[in-house]
DNA sequence: AATATATTGTCTAGGATTTGTCAAGTGTTA
DNA sequence: TAACACTTGACAAATCCTAGACAATATATT
């Protein structure tokens, strides 16, 4: 679709990063543009102009001086850029998002108990996408989202925060991994992982905590939520070509019928089927997992380890 | 449901975020729409009205000045708001697969019941996504995500999909109706709802979609997830501003703990705080939510009015 | 090295335009 | 009758315009 809509002057400053009085100054210095003007008088940007304008920041911002780019076309500019090896895209980003410098995790991770205490679940999303791009996945797994979810479960213990606090919190972050799980993409020869909590085990974020990881890694993921009996495992395991179940186990540490309950799995699933157990009441359990064979995590690093060596042994 | 049925400026008002004076006077000067007339002249807004209505807002939000777009058609402001990646509250880009024209909403509904069958978690999310740039709110709503509750709800019951089809419908749906949520942007004087469902209460996709209906009805809304305690909800609405308490009852329709619950609920929330209570098993509870004064609501339409209704009160 | 000169981002002031808000007066709805 | 909606006209705040000043740097000259 061709718009022939022109931006105002104020949009352009927000879409190249530049103040509103820099860019009068560019034009009024070296004419870098010549926007057209409405019936009164206003500026009329095209998108060629915010393009130009974008390069010519992506340029100054690598030491070129403005008086002496200003004269060259787009193309010279592209070029320009290109022979410093400088990604347009990239740099106008940075600039355009503002970002208050480096913060350090732990901060970002008060800021979340803020928002939580606070209510303020959009906040709490904000901060979260906003780490996303931040760090890579694996930090920022290990280093904000688990230590986020140990901490308010602490909190909830303790009697420092409400249940409802800690609803709303479970909400955004099991939203927030729900979206970073189905944002991967995988060929279809992937092989498939399904995610749980087995029954009576209501806390799901550690499972969809597995299931990122495991679909980072080049995994095809289940996910299935939070308290599925054995017999749904292992119908799903069956119905598809599943090679490892991953279960999370929160709390508490010493379930007899949580004990039951794996035994069956281990019955009902067939030879050549990993089952991986993580979570924070897993050290509760160790009789029941060496009992069925099940490998026992601690962290994500440690789940990654394993599903890599399951994946080699299979495929050998 | 009514498709014909054309909105009068207030609700049309509260659903866009802009005041009255701001749409009238939007048409005056530059013809933004031009709703229906009533036989006494009063203004009717159909969807398209509101959405085009929505879009505007979005872009003078973003810097746009009014002047410079009102003549744009809606297809134009989604174009324009796509180029400047700013994610609107109505639309999600859809890469426009060559799908063969308008597919009935029927249809839908059997593709995410087959995709729910073969675990296709992702499948299924993207058919919602398409289908929320297809339909507008309420009928997205009401039409498709409603039934598809429903009949998810039904096939478990009856045995017809396993435990393990509706956890995973659950998840999609559930992250789905949250990402809606969130995408709504507000302004700060707008009235505040809790919505969540009450101890016991396991099925949180009821309040999910009360949520968003609100939220789009123009209210700040808290979602708290399920199986609230009371005293919870007592405390977080004393602790914020709120207005209205929102809840949701699926199952099972006659349960004593239930309505000793909602009693206590009544006893600890403020004068002047409505509740409102709906859900597929509301029937059973009507003598308790007579006793508290709550209002029942059994569909989404119903629920609109109902916060119209509370919203006009508490403001004289 | 010290001093001029040029460059460049930022800011102010005064005038014009745009735009949100409101009031007054009247008609309509429940 | 009170709440709501309609039109018109007016107002004030926000924004944009130009022209020019200023301070901080960079570059050139003595």
């Amino acid at each position: 679709m061709e718009l022939t809509y022109k931006y105002p002057i104020k949009v352009v400053s927000q879409m190249t990063g530049l103040s509103v009085h820099v860019i009068r100054a560019w034009e009024k210095r070296y004419n870098v543009v010549e926007p057209d003007r409405s019936d009164t008088n206003r500026r009329l940007y095209s998108e060629k102009d915010i393009e130009k304008l974008k390069l010519l920041n992506d340029a100054v911002h690598h030491g070129h001086n403005i008086g002496g780019i200003a004269n060259l076309s787009a193309e010279e500019l592209k070029a320009l850029l290109k022979k410093e090896n400088i990604e347009s895209s990239e740099l106008t980003d940075s600039i355009v998002k503002s970002e208050p410098a480096d913060k350090k995790i732990q901060d970002i991770l008060a800021e979340c108990i803020n928002s939580i205490i606070s209510y303020d679940a959009k906040q709490l999303e904000s901060i979260l996408l906003n780490a996303s791009t931040k760090f890579t996945q694996p930090v920022l797994i290990e280093e904000l989202i688990v230590p986020l979810v140990y901490k308010v479960g602490d909190m909830w213990h303790e009697g420092e925060i409400r249940v409802a606090n800690e609803h709303l919190a479970s909400s955004v972050i099991r939203s927030f991994m729900f979206n970073l799980l189905e944002s991967y993409s995988l060929n279809d020869s992937a092989p498939v992982m399904v995610s749980a909590t087995p029954r009576g085990q209501e806390h799901e974020l550690g499972a969809l905590i597995a299931g990122v990881v495991a679909a980072s890694s080049g995994w095809k993921v289940i996910y299935l939520g939070s308290s599925l009996p054995a017999e749904e495992i292992g119908a799903v395991v069956s119905h598809l070509n599943v090679k490892v179940v991953a279960l999370s186990i929160v709390y508490p540490s010493d379930d007899p019928h949580l004990k039951r309950e794996l035994k069956k799995l281990h019955q009902l699933l067939p030879n050549g089927v990993s089952v991986i157990v993580g979570g924070r009441a897993v050290n509760g359990y160790y009789d029941v997992l060496d009992e069925i064979g099940a490998a026992m995590v601690k962290d994500t690093k440690q789940l990654r380890l394993e599903l890599e060596a399951i994946r080699e042994h299979k495929y050998n």
